[in-house]
DNA sequence: ATGAAAGCGCTAACAC
DNA sequence: GTGTTAGCGCTTTCAT
C-alpha cells in the first residue's frame, strides 16, 4: 500500500487561494451561511470537491470549544452485556450526531480514575458515559472531585445515589420475578446460585431472591445460597455446592445465563432431569439461552437499550448545560426487566417433594 | 448534580499568569524538557496543580498534526467476535499510548465507506482500523481512493489482496482441522453447516471443508451442506435439512458454536445421541461451548489477538510513514486457529454405520 | 456579499 | 534559562 501521510492534507486556506476569494467566504460555505452569492458558493463548492477538502474537526472544536464527543469508558468488552450496552451507545450517538471516544478499563475495580477522566477531559469530551458496572467501591474516585465536575456524566448500573445521573436495569425485582415465578410453580426449596458479592448488580439479584423467599415465610432457606463467578465453571461447581447444602433443593435461580449454563451441565453429568427433577432459571437472556437444553427460562433484559438511553441522557445534559441551565439534576433511572419463561423451568416432580 | 460545563477551563496563559513566567515555560515544564531551572519548574508545577491544569490535547494536536488517536470501525458488537475484537484493540491502544474514536456500523454491507471515512479524518486520525469483516462487495468502496489514501490503514477478517495490509483467522485451516478430525474418527458421512456465503469468512470455511472431504475422495458428499445464518436457530433447522438431505449422516460441522448450539438442540428434541450416534464440531469456541451438553468439540481462535494484532500493525505503519518511509507495504497475515476437541465429537457408532 | 484582523490553546524557532 | 514572535486551521467580530 502507498500511505502518502505526509502529504499536507488540504486547508481551508489553499481553498480559497484557489477560489479565489478569502478564507472567510469558504468558511461561510462549509458552514452553509445564507449570505455568500449563488456562484461564488459554486466555485468555492467546486474548489472543494476538486481538492478533497475536509475541514478538520479540531481547529473547529478548539474554536468553538465544543467537540462534539463523548468519552465512553467501559470494562469487559469481552462479555455480552458490556459489548451490548457499547453497542446501543454507538447507536444512539450516530443518531445524536455524537462521535465517541473509548477508554475500556483492564480491570472493574483497580484504576485510577482521576487518570482516565483526566485522559478524556484532556480530549476536550463535551460529556462521559461511565458504563463500567459498580463493583466494590469503584465508584469512590468520584466523590472529591464532584462537585466540581467539568462535564456532564452519566453512570451505568450502579446504586442510586442522590444527585448522581444513572441509568440500570432493575436487579432486584428482576430476582424477584426469577423467586416468585419458581414459588408460584409450587417450588419451595428455592436455591440462589449468586454473582460475586462486591458487584452490585449480584447483590440486588440476590437481595430479590432473598426478600421474595423470605416475604413467602422461608426464612429458613435463606442460607440456601452460593456465591460464584459469574463464570460456566463456577455455575457448575456451585450447583453441587448447593446440593450438598441443601439437598432438598428443586429449583436454583442462578445470577446470569452462564452459570445457569453450568448448573444445567452439572444436571446433565449427574442424571437429573430438568426440569422434572430440577427446574432452573438464569439471567440476562443472552441469545444462546434459548438453545440450551432445555430451553432456559430466564430474566431478559436490554442492554442495548440501556447503552441508548445513557446517550439521550448525557447529551441531554450537555444541551441543557449549554443553554445555560447551570444546575441540572438527573435522577437514577431503573430499567424493568422481563420473564421469559422457557422449558427448564416446571412445577415440581410429586415424587421428589 | 450540578455540571460547571460552563465554567472556562484553565488554560496554558492563566497558569503562565498564576506562576509569573512566559507560556513558553509552562509549556517547557508539561513538556518536560529539560531547560527549566529547578525552581520555576516546581513553581509552574505547583500553579498546575493548583489550578487543575490540563493540556488541551485538540490544540496540542492541531500543531503537531498528530493526533495520536486511531479510528476503529466496526460492526455487530452485540456479538462475541467482534466485541472480542475489539477488547484486543483497546487492550493494545491503551499499551501503546493511543486513543481510539469508535465508529459502528450498522450493517454489515450496506453503508458508505467514503461518509466514514471522510468524518473518521476529519478528526485528524492518524490511523484507521478497519474491523469489519469482509461481506458481500464492501471492501469496493475502497478502490478507488486507495492510492490516495491519506492515513494508513489496516483491515480485519478478508481476503487476501496484494498490496492491502490485513489480518484474519486462517478459516481455511480451520475448516480443514474440523473435517480432518471428523474423518480421521472414521466418519464418512460429514456435512457442514456453513455460514452465510455472502461472507468471506464462511467461505473459506466452507472452502476447508469441501477442499477436505475432496482429498479424501468423498466427492459424491460435496453436495451435503446447507447454508444458516449464522444463528442458532438456523442451526437447529439445518441439522434438520441436512439430515433430510443426506440420511447417512454421522458428522455435522458447523461454521461457528452458535448454529452447533442449535445443531445440538436438534439431536436433544429428536432423541439422537451425541457423540455416539451424531458428532457435532463448531468453530470460534466461544466460552459457553465448554458448557453446552455435551461439550462442543470446536475451532478455536483468538479474536483477542487479531485486534492486538491490527493496532501493532497500524502503529507501526504510523510510525513508519512519520520517519519518512512513505512507501508502506505490509501484507496479509493469517492467524492460525486450534482445534479443542472435547466431547461432542467421537468415533462413528458402528451400528449406524 | 465579502474581507481583514484577532484569537481559540498550544508549540517551534528564534532571540536575549 | 527564559521570553517573544509566529502560526497550526478554523471562526468570530467588525469593517467595507
Amino acid at each position: 500500500m502507498t500511505t502518502t501521510a505526509g502529504q499536507k492534507r488540504v486547508t481551508i486556506k489553499q481553498v480559497a487561494r484557489e477560489a479565489g476569494v478569502s478564507t472567510q467566504t469558504v468558511s461561510r460555505v462549509i458552514n452553509e451561511r445564507p449570505d455568500v452569492a449563488p456562484d461564488t458558493r459554486q466555485r468555492v463548492l467546486d474548489v472543494i470537491a476538486d481538492l478533497g477538502y475536509r475541514p478538520n474537526v479540531l481547529a473547529r472544536s478548539l474554536i468553538s470549544q465544543r467537540s462534539h464527543t463523548l468519552g465512553v469508558v467501559t470494562a469487559g468488552l469481552a462479555y455480552t452485556g458490556p459489548s451490548r450496552t457499547l453497542n446501543g451507545i454507538t447507536t444512539q450517538a450516530e443518531a445524536m450526531d455524537y462521535t465517541l471516544l473509548l477508554k475500556e478499563l483492564p480491570d472493574f475495580d483497580h484504576f485510577d480514575v482521576e487518570t482516565i477522566v483526566d485522559d478524556l477531559l484532556a480530549r476536550q469530551v463535551d460529556g462521559i458515559i461511565w458504563a463500567v458496572q459498580e463493583v466494590g467501591d469503584n465508584r469512590d474516585g468520584f466523590e472529591e472531585r464532584w462537585d466540581s465536575f467539568p462535564v456532564p456524566i452519566v453512570f451505568l448500573t450502579m446504586e442510586e445515589r442522590t444527585g448522581w445521573p444513572s441509568i440500570s436495569i432493575d436487579n432486584y425485582s428482576g430476582g424477584c420475578m426469577a423467586t416468585e415465578h419458581l414459588l408460584s410453580l409450587g417450588h419451595i426449596h428455592v436455591g440462589h446460585i449468586a454473582g460475586p458479592q462486591s458487584w452490585w448488580e449480584a447483590r440486588e439479584r440476590k437481595r430479590g431472591w432473598s426478600q421474595t423467599m423470605q416475604a413467602a415465610g422461608h426464612d429458613l432457606l435463606l442460607s440456601c445460597w452460593v456465591e460464584g463467578t459469574w463464570s460456566s465453571a463456577s455455575g457448575e461447581r456451585l450447583a453441587q455446592a448447593l446440593f450438598e447444602q441443601c439437598p432438598d433443593l428443586t429449583a436454583i435461580f442462578a445470577a446470569n445465563d452462564q452459570m445457569a449454563l453450568g448448573a444445567l451441565q452439572y444436571a446433565h453429568r449427574n442424571g437429573i432431569q430438568v426440569p422434572q427433577e430440577l427446574s432452573i432459571v438464569g439471567f440476562d437472556g443472552i441469545p444462546e439461552s434459548l438453545h440450551f437444553w432445555p430451553p432456559l427460562t430466564t430474566v431478559s433484559h436490554d442492554h442495548h437499550e440501556l447503552g441508548c438511553h445513557a446517550v439521550r441522557t448525557a447529551v441531554g445534559m450537555i444541551e441543557a448545560a449549554l443553554k445555560g441551565e447551570a444546575i441540572h439534576r438527573s435522577g437514577s433511572i431503573l430499567i424493568e426487566p422481563t420473564l421469559m419463561v422457557r422449558t427448564s423451568s416446571s412445577p415440581p416432580n410429586p415424587v421428589s417433594i
